[in-house]
DNA sequence: TTATAAAATGAGAATTATTATTATTTTTTG
DNA sequence: CAAAAAATAATAATAATTCTCATTTTATAA
């Protein structure tokens, strides 16, 4: 993988998101930096950046990818209302690799949770509303 | 939810399925029952059975989801070599739900679990051929 | 440093999975 | 059996992502 300045902005601006974007989201945003970004240079990127550890795609959002520039072991919940991306504690789910493997015989590469429903923010939004 | 025929057969279809199928794949099966059944009816009733909770959607395999018609707690594992979905124990992530829930005030409706790597007829394929 | 090879880019076409539209048919119900 | 509600087939439309390809950038090494 050569160096290209495109792929450094693109890593920096996920870096410096708290959210989870998706390519759309971090589309728009990297525009301001790097106006003739192309779209397909920002998903070649995601990928390569993805493929080497870099940072994490999370599959299961429907329907469009997220990503992730922590690539610490977690995990993730959506909130159906508010669409937010939180991070969940890999504590949820102590050894469930070294157990899938011994239940199983099968090498587990990767692995990843994805919870849906109401975070806190919604869920008192809710409770006030009523 | 009306009575339908091809809800029936596709349902009945699903069920007589081992594997985890696409929405495609079924498609190719369903057409030898039922050769006019068209592909929006398909999507329309897997998602319409999803949200009834009588089959259950798989997201997280990309490039398109699967079906499954247990929906007993349970959770994923996908080859990335022969491609196959197969069934893991809820048993490798205990009150999953319970610890998420009491980690972040968030109320968990739903999650799965999915893991990815080689099965053990695949890892017992490439031994042999080494 | 410069020539060459390898990698990356932008632009837009192409592909794939899925959903929406609509006229028609099937199912339910009183 | 008639009317209303739900479902269908066919196909158009959409949305996310990947592919193609001519051009530009980056790394290499003579």
């Amino acid at each position: 993988m050569n160096y290209s300045r495109q792929r450094e902005v693109i890593l920096q601006t996920l870096k410096s998101n708290v959210v989870h974007p998706t390519a759309e989201y971090l589309y728009a945003i990297l525009k301001e930096k790097e106006p003739n970004i192309s779209l397909a240079t920002l998903y070649r990127n995601l990928n390569q950046l993805a493929e080497n550890d870099i940072i994490k795609k999370i599959d299961g959002l429907e329907p469009s990818s997220h990503f992730d520039h922590n690539t610490h072991e977690h995990y993730h919940f959506i909130c159906e209302k508010c669409k937010r991306v939180y991070d969940i504690s890999a504590d949820v789910a102590p050894d469930v690799i070294r157990k899938t493997e011994e239940n199983t015989g099968f090498l587990v590469k990767k692995h990843d949770i994805v919870f849906s429903g109401l975070c806190k923010d919604c869920l008192e939004q809710i409770k006030e509303s009523n």
